[in-house]
DNA sequence: AGCACGCCGACT
DNA sequence: GTCGGCGTGCTC
């Protein structure tokens, strides 16, 4: 921007709008007729299209935007859109005495569009190279990182890191071989069992686009059952994607998909992978060569050819929220390309998240479940032991563990494995109702209570002190926090049956399979084992530790985590039997024993309706250094709807401790906020937000402030 | 993040 | 006149 330019808005700042858009408008055509740009070196330029359209790959959100160059007649041939470029940018470029250009650094971009003309004033700085000439972002790619972007009120960049990887050029010099023909449709096979699973599959075969909740029946048939989705789509002559939450779902998949379709027909992509495997398997998909990919997180952006489906698997895990910011979620990503791409999508799982409901409740996806008599066959016999069982338990109090545990375990090793979960440690009581167990909320924001100390409740959310709680469900008064020590009653298990090998699985070692015989298996959740033909019986003893957490997903996350213990379980008519230590009133509970996760979900989902909780709202966190949270908050122009929660501190990080994404730099102290909109204002939210920040951050003094749309620890 | 531009005070 | 300090804003 020139001198005259400057000084002209300047001058015009008491002027009329019109006058200065007036002003505008004679300054650029006196100045920069719109023409074939000029370089800086006055090279000879394309002759088609010579302005090349370049997303700089800086993650700042104030260079969200694109950057127009000059294409030069060299590159015009490679310089397609799609590929990767390097450009000269920054400030540190100047314009020196003949016209030439020196200085700025070279950085990569993409080359994002040719067009004919630059709506820039002034000379265009010339591509510097293009560094492959693989089309690596295509528009089907861009419009789905803008839109993910934008979602969660990132920078494209960011989303780009995510969903390209580095590139690794012998990778790229090795050709990919044509696609093979399209297979013949798959049998039915366990989609029987499912009401309108023949229907789901056949509208796939045949280029249909349904779009579904499917609650998988326990056991371990999921997989293929995917792998025969996947193959009715390839069918159709279209391409599919599966996301699992792990590496070893992900194995499990692959494994259906090879047996049910050979070798060669999927790519498999996860994280461990090398960057040399990575980028080919990636680069055989956006080549047409693989039409199949099953993954982790990352290839939830795989470019698969003419998409037809996307399949995500327990949506629930954790695993599926990405850990790099903007912290874009596997199902919410999906849910995009379905839509984007009119595709069939595909949400599977043994439970049910409250967001998965709601897809079925807005109509927007149809439920595909079992009918009932099935899934009480398929499900193993669920029994409780509540706090009055234990009071009565003499057995109980000496032992630490209830005798019907010690009964089922029993009678389960006389034929099999039996499964023992025990909790994980670092568990942050809640508060609830000691006489009723209701969770003490917030009477202003139905956030939850926290202890600050001996005496003081105040809100997680909105950081109000609660001097007077009594409990709305019973009148109580008294609260209690829920802590337990499970680990050792595993201990003591393993010690009451000497002749029983015990085997452990947990976070440092997990343990893949155990075979059919007997044998004690103590697992945290989600590092279960898969038995041979299922285990005889589970134990589920962390009950209240998990149902305790201060999270609003506590309830749901439970239920989730039993039942993956619980499906892994021989049915009841083969003997297989579950005991959960947890009080059986409570409706988590009550939904294991019914085997109806949809149903909890449901009733969640009307629930945080009420309330304004997620996904009926939606929400994001705002944190950051007190001052720069409370300026950013006052001048981010939120929707007229929005409602502010807090800010409220966030706990000091101690050194030593492993610190998450998002929280403050050890010893700072950071104040959050969250911000909540009714359903249909999330767009606006996050642009909002977006815009905001990228003001502060342009203006360079502001500290920032980090922003999560959708923030999973609300309390 | 870097780096130039421009305004303003100090000095030849 | 002109040199240079720092505050502001831009990067095709």
């Amino acid at each position: 921007m020139s001198r005259e330019d400057r000084s002209g808005d300047e001058g015009a700042a008491g002027a009329a709008p019109e006058q200065l858009a007036l002003i505008r408008e004679t300054v650029r055509r006196n100045k920069a007729p719109k023409a074939k740009p000029r370089t800086w070196r006055g090279a000879a330029l394309a002759k088609e299209l010579p302005v090349a359209r370049v997303l700089v790959d800086k993650g700042v959100l104030h260079l969200d935007r694109y950057f127009d160059y000059a294409v030069p007649e060299e590159l015009d041939e490679a310089a397609r859109p799609g590929v990767r470029v390097r450009v000269r940018f920054g400030a540190g470029g100047r314009t020196v005495r003949g016209g030439r250009r020196e200085g700025g650094s070279l950085i990569d971009g993409f080359l994002v569009e040719r067009v004919a003309e630059s709506d820039y004033q002034g000379p265009l700085a010339a591509l510097a190279q293009v560094v492959s000439p693989e089309p690596v972002l295509d528009a089907e790619l861009l419009g789905l990182a803008r839109a993910v972007a934008d979602r969660y009120a990132g920078s494209l960049a960011d989303i780009l890191q995510l969903a390209v990887p580095p590139r690794h050029a012998r990778a790229e010099s090795r050709p990919s071989p044509p696609p093979p023909p399209p297979p013949p449709a798959p049998e039915p096979g366990g989609w029987q069992r499912y009401v309108r699973g023949r229907e789901f599959l056949a509208s796939l075969a045949s280029g249909g686009a349904p779009r579904a909740v499917w609650t998988a029946l326990p056991g371990p048939q999921w997989a293929e059952e995917i792998a025969r989705a996947v193959q009715a789509t390839l069918a159709s002559g279209r391409g599919a994607l599966v996301v699992v939450p792990a590496g070893r779902p992900a194995a499990r998949v692959d494994a259906a998909l090879t047996a049910l379709l050979g070798e060669g027909r999927h790519a498999l992509l996860t994280a461990d992978a090398g960057p040399e495997k990575r980028y080919r398997e990636w680069l055989a998909v956006r080549r047409g060569s693989v039409r199949a990919v099953v993954g982790t997180r990352a290839a939830m952006f795989a470019p698969v050819r003419d998409l037809g489906l996307v399949v995500v698997w327990d949506d629930g895990d954790a695993g599926h929220s990405d850990e790099h910011a903007p912290f874009p979620h596997v199902r919410e990503v999906l849910e995009l390309r379905a839509t984007r791409d009119r595709c069939a999508f595909l949400l599977g799982g043994w439970s049910c998240t409250v967001e998965a409901a709601q897809l079925v409740e807005s109509g927007w996806a149809l439920p595909l479940v079992a009918d009932r008599e099935r899934v009480r066959g398929a499900a193993p016999l669920v029994r409780t032991v509540g706090d009055g069982d234990l009071a009565r338990d003499e057995a109980a109090r000496a032992a630490r563990l209830p005798s019907l545990a010690w009964q089922v375990a029993r009678d389960g090793l006389r034929s099999g494995p039996v499964l023992v979960q025990v909790p994980r440690r670092g568990y942050v009581p809640r508060m609830a109702c000691a006489r009723c167990r209701a969770p003490a909320r917030c009477r202003h924001c139905a956030g939850p209570l926290q202890a600050q100390d001996a005496a003081a409740l105040r809100c997680a959310w909105c950081g109000r002190d609660e001097e007077s709680w009594h409990c709305p469900e019973c009148g109580g008064f008294r609260l209690r926090a829920q802590v337990v020590g499970a680990r050792r009653t595993a201990e003591e298990l393993g010690r009451a049956f000497p002749a029983v090998p015990v085997r452990t699985s947990g976070r440092e070692q997990i343990l893949d399979t155990v075979p059919q015989t007997p044998a004690l298996v103590v697992s945290t959740p989600g590092a279960e084992p898969v038995a041979e033909g299922g285990y005889a019986a589970a134990l589920l003893l962390d009950g209240w530790a998990m149902l305790g957490r201060p999270d609003l997903r506590a309830g749901e996350e439970a239920l989730r985590r039993w039942i993956g213990a619980a499906a892994l379980v021989r049915e009841q008519g083969a003997g297989g039997t579950v005991v959960i230590v947890a009080e059986p009133t409570l409706r988590p509970v009550q939904a294991l024993v019914r085997w109806d996760p949809v149903g909890h979900a449901v009733r969640e989902l009307a629930e945080r309706a009420e309330l304004g909780f997620p996904p009926v709202s939606r929400m994001a966190a705002v944190s950051g250094p007190p001052e720069a949270l409370a300026a950013f908050l006052a001048g981010a122009g939120l929707p007229a709807d929005a409602e502010v929660l807090g800010p409220v501190p966030l706990p000091v990080a101690e050194a030593g401790r492993p610190r998450r994404a998002g929280d403050p730099p050890p010893g700072e102290r950071w104040e959050r906020a969250l911000v909540r909109v009714p359903p249909g204002s999330g767009a606006a939210l996050a642009h909002a937000l977006k815009t905001a920040q990228a003001a502060r951050l342009a203006r360079g003094g502001g500290e920032a402030v980090r922003i999560r749309i959708d923030p999973p620890d609300i309390g």
